[in-house]
DNA sequence: ATAAGGCCCTGACCGC
DNA sequence: TGCGGTCAGGGCCTTA
C-alpha cells in the first residue's frame, strides 16, 4: 500500500508525463471520490487546466495547476495511478480519468474506494494536520526527541499517526522499529537518548532505501507505468513477507495489534 | 491536549 | 462449487 515512498516513486514517475500537459476532459465512474464538491463543479473547474507541477506531501499527491486551485490526491490503501493511452476503456476499480492533451490518461484505479481527490485553492486546509516530513533537512533527532517527550502512546502508534510524523505507515514503522531494536509497544516517551538516534536513522534509511526500489508491491500498489516496486524484498519484518523467522537473529517473528494494525516484530531483537 | 476505538470499503482467503 | 465469515488498514470521526 502506498506509504512514503511509494508515493514519492509515483510522483517521480508521473511527473515527466504531466507536467505542461493540459486536462481536456475527466470521467468519474464512481463520484464518491469527490467529496468536498459536486462532480459537475469538479469537471468543470478542471477541465482546461495546464499542470504545472507535481509535489508530495506526507501520502498525498499535490498537482499544481495554472488557475487558482490545487488538485490533491490521497491513494490511501489500494489506490493507484496508471498512465494509459486516452483511447484505454476505465478498467473495473478505476475511479477517475483525467484525459490529456497528449493522447494519453492518467486512471486513479483503486478497488476499495479509500482513495479521495480535492480541487482547493487553499491545500493547507486539506494537509494542516501533517506532522513533519521525515526526509526533511530540518526533521533532526532533536526534533524528534521533543515530539517524543510527552506521549504514552506506544511507538508504534506514534509513527503511523501522520500529525506526529507524515508518510510513515504501518509497514515502514514495523520495519523502522526492527531495523533499530525497539519494541513496538514501548511508550513513546520511554525512549532513551540513543534509542531516539537509533530511530531516527532507521526511518531515514527504511524510506530512503524502499524510494530507491522504487517501492514496495504489496497488496494494490503500481507504478504510473504499471511495473512493481522491490523495496518488499527488503522487508524484514513488514506482513511476514521474508518468511516468520527474523532475519538477524531467526527468532519466531510475533504478531500482535497496535491501534487494530496488525504490527509484526522480533521479541528477541526488540525486548520491551 | 492525547489516547483509543469504530467506520468506511471490497477483494482475498479460509473452512465447511 | 458455493457460501458465509473474517481480515486487511489510512485517515477521519467520536468518545473519554
Amino acid at each position: 500500500m502506498p506509504e512514503l515512498p511509494e508515493v514519492e516513486t509515483i510522483k517521480n514517475e508521473l511527473l515527466f508525463h504531466i507536467i505542461g500537459r493540459q486536462i481536456v476532459s475527466l470521467a468519474l465512474p464512481w463520484a464518491g471520490i469527490v467529496r468536498e464538491l459536486t462532480v459537475d463543479d469538479f469537471i468543470s473547474r478542471l477541465s482546461g487546466r495546464t499542470i504545472l507541477g507535481l509535489a508530495r506531501r506526507g501520502k498525498y499527491l499535490i498537482f499544481s495547476l495554472d488557475g487558482p486551485e490545487a488538485l490533491v490526491m490521497h491513494l490511501r490503501m489500494t489506490g493507484s495511478l496508471l498512465v494509459m493511452p486516452g483511447c484505454t476503456e476505465a478498467g473495473k476499480f478505476v475511479r477517475l480519468v483525467i484525459y490529456l492533451d497528449n493522447g494519453t490518461a492518467i486512471h486513479f484505479r483503486d478497488p476499495r474506494k479509500f482513495g479521495r481527490v480535492w480541487l482547493t485553492p487553499d491545500i493547507g486546509a486539506v494537509i494542516k494536520k501533517l506532522g513533519p516530513e521525515p526526509l526533511d533537512r530540518d526533521f533532526t533527532p532533536q526534533v524528534l526527541a521533543e515530539r517524543l517527550a510527552k506521549r504514552s502512546a506506544p511507538i508504534k502508534a506514534l509513527l503511523f499517526d501522520q500529525g506526529f510524523i507524515a508518510g510513515v505507515g504501518n509497514m515502514y514503522a514495523d520495519e523502522a522499529l526492527h531495523l533499530s531494536g525497539i519494541h513496538p509497544l514501548r511508550p513513546g516517551k520511554s525512549l532513551s537518548g540513543e534509542e531516539i538516534e537509533r530511530l531516527y536513522r532507521a526511518i531515514q534509511e527504511v524510506l530512503t532505501a524502499a524510494i530507491t526500489r522504487s517501492g514496495a508491491s504489496v497488496a494494490n500498489y503500481y507504478r504510473p507505468g504499471g511495473e512493481l516496486g522491490t523495496a518488499h524484498f527488503d522487508f524484514r519484518v513488514a506482513h511476514f513477507l521474508n518468511g516468520k523467522y527474523c532475519a538477524v537473529c531467526g527468532a519466531p517473528l510475533e504478531r500482535i495489534r497496535v491501534r487494530s494494525r496488525g504490527t509484526y516484530y522480533c521479541p528477541a531483537c526488540q525486548p520491551l
